[in-house]
DNA sequence: ATAATTCCTATTGACAATATAGGAATTAGG
DNA sequence: CCTAATTCCTATATTGTCAATAGGAATTAT
């Protein structure tokens, strides 16, 4: 019952960019340095997050990213989503042909799973990254 | 954020077991040829279940296991903390030491995690083996 | 033009989860 | 007592996924 470090990591390097509170873009390595997050690897990451609308990049010199100023309440459920490739603790809750057993209609522990995975997402769900950013610039403060 | 087929195993042998009500000892391959897991797999499972109290065993012919019957309330948290080697999502929620960042004191991603694994446990620990094995005697009449 | 940056994919490396194997210990029943 | 059935316990192999590294293409400010 692992988060990934992809989910770690991008929460970590976006908490760290919304606590900047910066309209213009961020440099990746600044980001990879302040966090301690490998640069490459952090850059799939970015990746992700970028085609899932929740970065803006500008590419070339003083480029970076930006948190997409269209999106004002991201939350984490939307990040780990973006880069978690399984955010479901079984497979079978993705649907009835991911069941591996054949018994899908008679399982009742797929349901405690079911009931697991949604107390997951509705705390993941709650959670803005403007909150941690803010909290994140009181502690430091 | 998956749950390891141990867990998934424990918990899909003991919801047959329960389901049975026998007081005497259930044979471990008869539990492996209903459930489809892999027999000598399931020996290990249920080491450690009777390691930590859940099962009881009786070797020789006619041997097996069963449900202890000194715990009439075990619930799916115990069978899975008995088998998973790590529940928690992020390691530093175990202590301080587990830490990686060095930051712990500043670090608000961890409450997040925190108020996830909150959020499971409490599911798992809401659920009994007993009232598993009943829905399941239920679906399958 | 050049240098700084993001973009994108491929590959490698490390590790934990999964599963198999084999024999030791125990015990019921003849 | 002997045998066969069972659990007990540890070691080892296998697999698969995650994590990380690598390298070059595309873009753009100066």
């Amino acid at each position: 019952m692992k988060i990934s470090t992809k989910g770690r990591y991008a929460l970590e390097a976006l908490t760290y960019m919304a606590s900047l509170e910066k309209d213009t873009p961020v440099n990746i390595r600044e980001i990879a340095d302040q966090t301690g997050i490998p640069l490459k690897y952090l850059e799939q990451i970015f990746f992700r997050l970028r085609k899932s609308g929740i970065l803006v990049a500008k590419r070339g010199p003083s480029g970076g990213f930006l948190l997409n100023p269209a999106l004002p309440q991201i939350t984490v459920g939307d990040v780990v989503r973006a880069v978690e490739t399984d955010i479901k603790p079984v497979v079978c809750l993705k649907s009835r042909e991911h069941c591996e057993s054949g018994i899908y209609d008679t399982c009742v522990t797929r349901l405690l799973w079911k009931r697991i995975s949604d107390a997951v997402e509705s705390v993941l769900d709650g959670v803005t990254l403007q909150s941690l950013g803010d909290a994140y610039k009181e502690k430091k403060s």
